[in-house]
DNA sequence: ATATTAAACGTCAACCAAACAATTAAAAAT
DNA sequence: ATTTTTAATTGTTTGGTTGACGTTTAATAT
């Protein structure tokens, strides 16, 4: 077979829009950019991707790299593919969006990278087309958290409602009537109360909840709306 | 300023999954492929990305090349980066997702490419990962659609409420009741109704209606469930 | 003991969604 | 001309969900 020959070829980055969450607010992990062009400003953490490697593998690899982890919630954005998005040369960007536990994330990683957690609401400028990427990711995490229970994936295992809350509120930037919140939360039937209490927060303490997996998993699907309930979408 | 030396350059293609709908049906246009390999099989319409072009630019002139159609509905899907998705030579594919009228459509410029609309009920089996496109691009509509009134643009300008409907139910693979969906339709002031009637359908006929452009701009943005109403939320 | 602070619990009214049936308009058949 | 046929159009009831709103409870600090 001939190859695709007389037809141009591009180089490929991922970048990571990691996203993390403190108990109060979401953050974001950002590094010192370590080359050319723009070097020693912020961005997403990036790389590019190796002939034998996949998309998601590229992600991956990419994600470890920064903070440690495997197996982290990661979903694929979009491609970014102005021409002239990096003025070296052309490059295509894949963006992923990745929601981790903060807790776990190993700072000494992060230290070869210039890594550092953001308040995504004061997040400062970044390279490129990287500030466009972010408001993407912002929007799709919205998208995806009105429909799915991903939120879930930034807390630890063990957390309270007061931060589940903030969390939602955080990242539909609103206040939400916790009576309400609890209320709609309960429904779900997604979460298990644990006997004991985090006492950091307040002075009665607030019960701890975990997820119960089981129906996370089975309830990931869910569809709102306009159009029918979930039993009686037929999903032939 | 230096190149990035030792990277790799891959080749960039964009695959357009193409909707229409007859009335009845969503239609998908496919394409049998002119070149090796796989030649003369099934195929989704695309391209190679041009080194000055962007993606969204690649994507417009690979669907207008197909169907003579400027200005039409185009959006991002994801990109499709497997090593092995093409045998010839990894490339990596963007795909985008096109909603048509599909009485705009220009038959005689796809006699070249020997495109033919199919049920997407029963379309044939696709080349490379061609087929797992397919069923993102339809997952992909349903999320959109079921907060965003983008099933318009597959419509003609004048359309019947039962047109309408149908369209819903085909999209949701689902039955609706038709007074319920009447009245949602209605409750948000998108359809104007017309004086006349379309006759072809049933004997006592069904009015057409058109969108209204204005509100149809003004309510693209909306979201439901889980979160706050629109004007609730803080979009800064 | 009392005050303080934040978590947890409960109620009501308005609204929305789903289920359901009857009527009307116009063409076709007699 | 009358009847039949077919599909579009219109309306009501009921149950559940949402949103707004106050009060109580648990633990610490004084």
């Amino acid at each position: 077979m001939t190859k695709y020959t007389k037809q141009s070829r591009f180089l490929i980055a991922v970048d990571c829009i990691i996203f993390g969450f403190d108990g109060e607010h979401i953050k974001i992990l950002l590094i010192k950019r370590a080359l050319e062009p723009e070097k020693d400003k912020w961005s997403l953490m990036g790389g590019f991707v190796k002939p034998e490697e996949s998309l998601d593998g590229a992600a991956n690899r990419v994600l470890s790299q920064l903070t440690g982890l495997e197996g982290v919630y990661l979903e694929q954005i979009q491609a970014y593919g102005d021409p002239l998005r990096d003025p070296i040369e052309r490059t295509l960007s894949i963006t992923y969006f990745a929601l981790i536990d903060i807790n776990k994330y190993k700072t000494q990683l992060s230290d070869q990278f210039h890594a550092e957690w953001f308040l995504l609401k004061d997040a400062p400028k970044l390279i490129f087309d990287h500030d466009k990427m972010v408001e993407n990711a912002k929007e799709r995490i919205r998208y995806k958290a009105a429909l799915h229970p991903i939120l879930f994936e930034l807390l630890p295992k063990k957390f309270t409602l007061p931060q589940l809350q903030n969390l939602y509120e955080d990242v539909y930037n609103t206040n939400i009537d916790n009576r309400n919140f609890i209320r709609k939360i309960s429904a779900t039937g997604l979460l298990i109360k644990l006997p004991e209490k985090d006492k950091t927060g307040s002075k009665k303490g607030a019960f701890y909840f975990k997820l119960d997996k089981k129906k996370y998993q089975a309830n990931f699907q869910a569809f709102l709306s306009f159009i029918p309930k979930p039993d009686k979408l037929i999903t032939s």
